[in-house]
DNA sequence: CCAAAAGTGTTAGGAGTACACCCATGA
DNA sequence: TCATGGGTGTACTCCTAACACTTTTGG
C-alpha cells in the first residue's frame, strides 16, 4: 500500500445532483471477481486520506481524481465507524485483499456534496470511467458495497435537514433559475406537492432571492422569470434562523 | 503505547450539564511542566480508540474511565482532523511526549452529552479525580488543549441546534420536572427571557408532556405541577418535524 | 388555435406575541 | 403577613393553507 497513506481513515463523497427533475446520486463501480463469479458492485467515491492532508482537501482531492468533480460544495457528515463495516458481505474483504488493502480497522469521513445537472452538461455526461449519476429511487434496488446503504440513509436525511433550515437548494440550481426549478426540488427532495401561489408568497418575502432583468428563453410556452441567489443579502439579513419548513 | 489503541483515531466527550440554572461543560485537566513551568490547561475527556470497538462504544468507556460519568445521553458529532490540530501550542507536543503519545496524525471524533446535574448529586460532585464542570461562560477564560476551543464551539451550537429540532430538553432535566425547569432551559441556552404564559400554552400543546398527578414538596412558595416526557407518545405522534424555535 | 407552463389574490383558521394579576406555600 | 415563584386569558398580528383562472410563448 501506498506509504502516504493513513490505513485507517478514509473519506467518501455522497453527492446529489438535480437534473431539473430527479434527484441523483453520484456512485463508481467496484468489479470484483469472487468465489468463481463476477460481481459489480457500486460504491460512493471514496479513498484513505493521505497524512499530510486534511480531511476537506482529500474529500476534494478523491473526488476529483474517481469522478472528474471539483469545485462543488462539500461538507462533512458523522464518522462511520462500526468494527465489522468493511466485512458485511464475502465479496468485500475480497476486494479490499485484491487492491492490497491492509487489514486494518477503517473508520470512513463521508462528506455530503451538492451540484446542478441541469446547464452544466460536462458533469452530466463527461464523468471518469467508473463514474455514473443514478436517480435516488433506484438505488435500492442496486448492490451497494461494505456500510455504503447505512451512509446513503444518513445523507438522504442530512440532505432533508440542510435543505429545511439552510439556503443550499441553489447549489442544486445554476446561478439563475426560475422559481418553478426552486420548487420542483422542494417537492422532490420532501416527496410532496406543494402550492405554486403559497410557494411563491414566501419567497416574495425572502430579499435575497433576486428577480433578474431577464427570462427564460426558447421554451415553448409562456418564458419565465430568471432569480439569482444573493449570498450576500442573506448572510447580511440572516445572521438568525432559515426556515423552510413545509 | 498500548498495542490496542489505534494511533490515529481519537474521540472527546463534550459534556453538557444542568443544574437548574447554569448550563455547564466537563473538562479534564492537562497538566504539562513546559519550559521550566507548569501549566494547567483543560481538555475535553479522550483518548485513542481501541482496535476492536465500535466510536459510541469507545466513547462511553473514555468518558466512564477519566470521569466517572456513564449511562447518558450520547451522540457523535463530526470529525475534527486538521494536520496541525494537535501543535497549537508548543507545550501541547511536550505534553504529547510526555504520555509516549506516537508522532501520528490524529484525527478527533467528538461525542455530544447531556445529563442533569440538578438532582443526581453523585454526577454533580464525585466526578473522578481530574474531572470538573464549569459554567459555560466560564469556559472562555480557560486555557483549552489543542484544537477544543473549536470543537467546543462546534459543540454549542449543535446544542442549540438539537433543542431546537428535537426533544432534547428532557436529557438535562430530572425525570420529573417543572414547567419552569424546562423553560428555564431553553432561556439559558438561547440566552433569551422567554414569556411564561406563551411558553406553557405552547407546551399545553404538546401531548407528550404529560403532568403527572404529583406536585413538589418543600419548597417555600407554591408548589409546581410535575410533568414527564413520553417518549413512547412521542414516537407515535411524531414521524415528522419538532420545532421549538425561539 | 392549441399545448404548456407562468403568473396572480382572497379568505379562513391557527400560531405567535405582548401583556398583569391572583394563588399556594414556608418561614 | 411577607416573600417567592406558580399559574392563568385575551386581543392583535402574522403566517399558513386551500383554491381557479388568465397570460405568454412556440409549434
Amino acid at each position: 500500500m501506498d506509504k502516504r497513506l493513513i490505513p485507517n481513515i478514509s473519506v467518501d463523497a455522497v453527492v446529489f445532483g438535480f437534473d431539473d427533475f430527479h434527484l441523483n446520486i453520484l456512485l463508481v463501480t467496484r468489479p470484483v471477481y469472487h468465489e468463481g463469479k463476477n460481481y459489480i458492485d457500486w460504491k460512493f467515491p471514496g479513498d484513505l486520506i493521505r497524512k499530510d492532508e486534511d480531511l476537506d482537501v482529500s474529500a476534494e482531492r478523491i473526488l476529483y481524481e474517481q469522478t472528474g468533480l471539483q469545485k462543488i460544495y462539500l461538507k462533512q457528515l458523522k464518522a462511520f465507524g462500526d468494527t465489522n463495516r468493511l466485512k458485511r458481505q464475502p465479496r468485500d474483504m475480497t476486494w479490499l485483499y485484491a487492491i492490497d488493502h491492509p487489514e486494518e480497522r477503517v473508520i470512513t469521513i463521508p462528506y455530503f456534496g451538492l451540484v446542478n445537472l441541469s446547464e452544466d452538461v460536462d458533469y452530466k455526461t463527461s464523468l471518469n470511467g467508473n463514474a455514473r449519476w443514478f436517480p435516488v429511487d433506484e438505488v435500492k434496488d442496486l448492490p451497494l458495497a461494505f456500510d455504503h446503504r447505512d451512509i446513503f440513509t444518513f445523507a438522504l436525511e442530512t440532505l432533508r435537514n440542510e435543505l429545511r433550515n439552510q439556503p443550499l437548494a441553489f447549489e442544486l440550481l445554476p446561478p439563475k433559475f426560475t422559481l418553478s426549478q426552486l420548487q420542483r426540488i422542494y417537492e422532490v427532495v420532501f416527496e410532496k406537492k406543494l402550492d405554486k401561489r403559497n410557494f411563491r408568497k414566501k419567497i416574495a418575502g425572502l430579499r435575497y432571492i433576486v428577480p433578474l432583468h431577464e427570462k427564460e428563453t426558447e421554451v415553448s410556452h409562456r418564458p419565465a422569470q430568471l432569480y439569482m441567489f444573493s449570498k450576500d443579502i442573506y448572510q447580511k439579513l440572516h445572521t438568525r434562523q432559515f426556515d423552510f419548513t413545509i
